[in-house]
DNA sequence: TCCCTAAGTCATCGATCGATGACTTACCTG
DNA sequence: CAGGTAAGTCATCGATCGATGACTTAGGGA
């Protein structure tokens, strides 16, 4: 016996399964087979559960459980936050990416674009939001400094750029607090090493 | 009569179709089929001439005629030209985006991976290193500036960011100068308008 | 204990993909 | 104009994918 006759435990592994592997693998690399798969399931309970691959998709990334843990506290420590969750964290399950650049790999699907857009904008440019006050084009600021943690994170470990590659988060936080300072034209403290 | 019968011509030409076809579809998205019928070609000739639809792959990445024309002149503006290059000029063929955004789409496969970062490092890092001349960390900050600017790329077309799918070129020419400046010391000049 | 409902399975379809090998046709040479 | 060679085509294979419908089996209530 893997596990009981439960209808709704069996769907929520099904969706747990369908967005790792949708984020490691992307739309078209995650086969309805693979998270039958994983969850130990005949593959054709996930079409009489969701009808078919697409909706399978969209509630996975809906009913996201924890993609983002969205860090509180006093704003200025919230860059360095946002660059451990972006970058540092260990990813292990998501192929070593965080998951919602691992997501990117999918946007070719309007999907998984509208699904990206709305977890960037409500999630990460919401938190940083506060780090722009007072100065004039606050949202671009915001968007600026997002994409920068981004484009850190894809050079790290979707292109493998050498140096940012081996850099620690020691050797980031420095720069982050200039070009922080220089956005925002507030100071950003380096945290304490811990 | 399509065209003549050159094994040269229909080679260039395979690899010219596969380019567009990878970079916009990614490498799953595109099939040989595709590329054989942009051709006007049967896909057969495509594994006469190639081998397999990866090595085909790897020499359309090999042979890019022209993925990026990196710019010369004075160092300082290469931030702007670059700018431009990778958010504001208008790739149509590419489903309107810059080649190398498109090509992470395929960055799952390690051929891509590898030519994606080749091009980043041989190309755009390589024009920016002078920029970061006479800092500590010189790599670093090249990287970390290279990272802003693909970020910003990426915002605006693959995720579709509000403020920032909305920005022009002259609204970001300030802010790029502000961390330009920050990232590397040195005065990074605003183009006149045009 | 019986049995009915719902959870889960099996067999299978049609489409598409990469790939192969035998075939046909166009062009150049003598 | 004849003929050979290389460019290009056709038929087809095996694997995989999403999807469907009929089937089997588990398990709780009477």
């Amino acid at each position: 016996m893997a596990h009981k006759r439960d209808r709704e435990a069996t769907r929520a592994r099904l969706l747990d399964c369908a967005r790792v592997r949708f984020a490691r693998d992307g739309y078209d690399g995650a086969s309805v087979r693979d998270v039958a798969g994983d969850v130990g399931v005949d593959p054709a309970l996930v079409f009489r559960y969701f009808g078919s691959k697409s909706k399978l998709f969209t509630e996975a990334m809906a009913t996201s459980s924890a993609p983002v843990v969205l860090p509180d506290g006093p704003v200025d420590e919230l860059p360095a936050k946002l660059l451990r969750d972006l970058v540092f964290e260990d990813w292990a399950e998501y192929a070593g990416e965080h998951p919602l650049i691992a997501m990117l790999r999918s946007a070719g699907h309007e999907d998984m674009r509208d699904r990206v857009r709305e977890q960037v904008c409500n999630g990460y440019l919401g938190v940083l939001k506060e780090l722009a006050d007072g100065n004039d084009d606050a949202e671009l600021r915001t968007e600026l400094f997002a994409a920068w943690l981004l484009g850190i994170g894809i050079l790290r470990t979707a292109v493998g750029t050498p140096t940012l590659a081996k850099a620690t988060e020691q050797d980031l936080l420095p720069h982050l607090a200039t070009v922080g300072e220089a956005l925002f034209g507030r100071p950003i403290p380096i945290p304490a090493e811990d």
